[in-house]
RNA sequence: GGGCCUGUAGCUCAACGGUCAGAGCAGGGCGCUCAUAACGCCUUGGUUGGGGGUUCGAAUCCCUCCGGGCCUACCA
């Protein structure tokens, strides 16, 4: 019995998601936190939207919706969603929540009182027709080296060199097209992450069990180059956690609010304190989970993401929790993931390529595509989705060994003892052989799941049951030892063996597929 | 350009320096019938991307070449 933080990464906002952001995240941590659940743990699984940022404003405006409203109504969506899944998250919150507003602001205080937060003043591009500052990537022009047209400012997708806003031929705002751009002087907030550069390496390098995806990415990091790099954590935008140093004005950033990746994780405790509001419960029942001296000193922390989200989680995070001063949870173990692909290519928001996860239920029960997906999910490498595939795996796994066992276990129970479920007769050495097999696939799916090996816990969990069968079937053509199972004492042992190894089953593949 | 991951049977994947490289699916054969055109048993199939090296021993470690993918700090 122990206590288990579990956190999915936050979905961005901007529009439904599709199975390859469902897989990388969300999905495997429900199939963890009800792992755990299951095993009587005491759980607090926490996911939420991420609701700030450029992309954020821009879908509001094309759907021509304040973005406070459109946020609120896609972070409705994708809470239904959420539930048509199945994902049972103790709370679903958002990062544009009071709760996070204040911690954000707090973090950012503690941090500048610990001297790791550094103002810079820079010169960035100001798109005077769309009234508004352009990341990199929202400048498009002629690209300098091939003559792409639609290069961006940040990197050429047609010859992928990297570029410099100021590098483009008949730079143009790619929100409108408006060539009257101007460079202004902006000043901004970093996290120097810099400083904490030898204590993250410490922290990385102590982690030797956890995926190579996780640390290999942490590491790029830590050491590329000059080495990890302090990071811009303000935006001139007008949605998102207005800029404050804890409870106090800060001077100079007035209009200008956080970085979304300096707000989003911090989302995680905002959510579990958004937990305690939505209960009722007092300012203890959260920080229990969060603050090692107010009780989470028992606590482990798990968090999943995809490989994208891996920087933020294994270094700016980091330093936002161990620069605060504050005895915050720190994660203690993170599960990464590759990309699923769509018949060769990437999934796509943007494109609209790929499966998606309104589409998916409307298709088919959520259990179809749980299954599919965690029993393939991209943990070693990326992988890709077909629907042959998917049709393949779901009737033969689903339909077929499972569907058909219990099937025909049912129905042969009522046709020999009618409506009853028999009592357990006397066993003999097959049932013996059956227990004894069960648990051994036991004992091969906890290992699995303790390590959080996806793939094998879910081969392992939905692997028949062939002995179940086989226990029922009679004996072998080849050795007719026939009068001893035939009796029906020993059809009894055997009915109850087998609805016993579909319990079994049953206990195992609830986290995968809660329906059954 | 740099870094990381990856290449194993027709397909999806195991094997993490040590018995003949294994499973599931697909293919072939046989069987069973209590079951869902289901299930069970048996079976075909691999020069582990190519080449070189280290080792008593290499899918595994090293070098090199070829292919696929991701990241590269202002998308999130």
């Amino acid at each position: 019995m122990a206590r288990h933080l579990i956190t999915s990464a936050i979905p961005y906002i901007n529009g439904v998601k599709h199975l390859g952001n469902l897989v990388g995240s969300q999905l495997p941590a429900d199939l963890y936190a009800r792992y755990l659940r299951g095993r009587g743990h005491e759980v607090m699984f926490i996911c939420a939207t991420d609701e700030h940022g450029t992309p954020a404003e821009l879908a509001a405006a094309k759907a021509g919706q304040p973005v406070a409203d459109y946020c609120a109504e896609m972070h409705a969506v994708q809470a239904e969603l959420g539930r048509g899944f199945r994902l049972s998250f103790d709370h679903f919150g958002r990062s544009s929540s009071a709760r996070n507003h204040v911690l954000t602001q707090h973090f950012a205080g503690r941090l500048a009182e610990a001297g790791l937060i550094a103002e810079v003043q820079e010169m960035q591009v100001y798109s005077v027709d769309d009234g508004r500052f352009l990341p990199d990537r929202y400048i498009e022009g002629t690209c300098p080296n091939c003559g792409y047209d639609k290069a961006r400012g940040d990197q050429c997708e047609n010859c992928t060199k990297q570029l410099d806003p100021a590098d483009l031929i008949d730079p143009r705002s790619a929100i409108s097209g408006s060539r009257n751009l101007e460079r202004r002087a902006t000043t901004h907030l970093y996290l120097r992450q810099s400083v904490m550069r030898e204590r993250l390496d410490a922290w990385i390098g102590a982690k030797t069990d956890w995926p190579v995806l996780t640390t290999s990415i942490a590491k790029k990091w830590l050491h590329d180059g000059d080495g990890l790099q302090d990071r811009g954590i303000t935006r001139d935008l007008d949605w998102g956690v207005p800029v404050r140093k804890g409870a106090e004005p800060w001077p100079g950033m007035e209009g200008k609010v956080f970085y979304v990746w300096f707000d989003a994780p911090i989302e995680y405790i905002a959510a579990t304190a958004e937990w305690a509001d939505a209960h009722g419960l007092p300012e203890a029942a959260w920080r229990r989970w969060w603050r090692e001296d107010e009780g989470a000193g028992d606590v482990r922390y798990t968090q999943f993401m995809g490989k994208d989200n891996v920087p933020f989680h294994t270094l700016s995070f980091p330093v936002t929790i161990m620069g605060s001063g504050e005895p915050w949870k720190l994660v203690d173990f993170i599960k990464s993931f590759n990309y699923l692909t769509y018949d060769g290519g990437q999934f796509s928001t943007s494109q609209g390529r790929g499966v998606f996860m309104d589409h998916a239920l409307a298709l088919l029960p959520a259990d179809y595509w749980r299954w599919w997906l965690l029993s393939h999910a991209p943990e070693s490498s990326d992988s890709e989705f077909t629907w042959e595939n998917f049709q393949a795996s779901v009737n033969k796994d689903l339909a077929d060994v499972l569907g058909n066992l219990v099937s025909r276990v049912t129905k042969f129970c009522r046709s020999k003892f009618g409506e009853t479920v028999p009592e357990g007769g006397e066993t003999g050495p097959r049932e013996a052989a059956l227990a004894a097999d069960l648990g051994q696939r036991i004992a091969a799916y906890d290992a699995a799941m303790a390590a959080i090996e996806v793939r094998k816990a879910a081969a392992d969990a939905g692997r028949d049951p062939g002995s179940a069968t086989n226990t029922s079937r009679p004996p072998p053509p080849g050795r007719p030892s026939r009068p001893t199972p035939r009796r029906p004492r020993r059809r009894r042992a055997s009915r109850s063996t087998s609805s016993a190894s579909m319990r079994c089953c049953r206990a195992r593949s609830s986290p995968t597929r809660p329906r059954r």
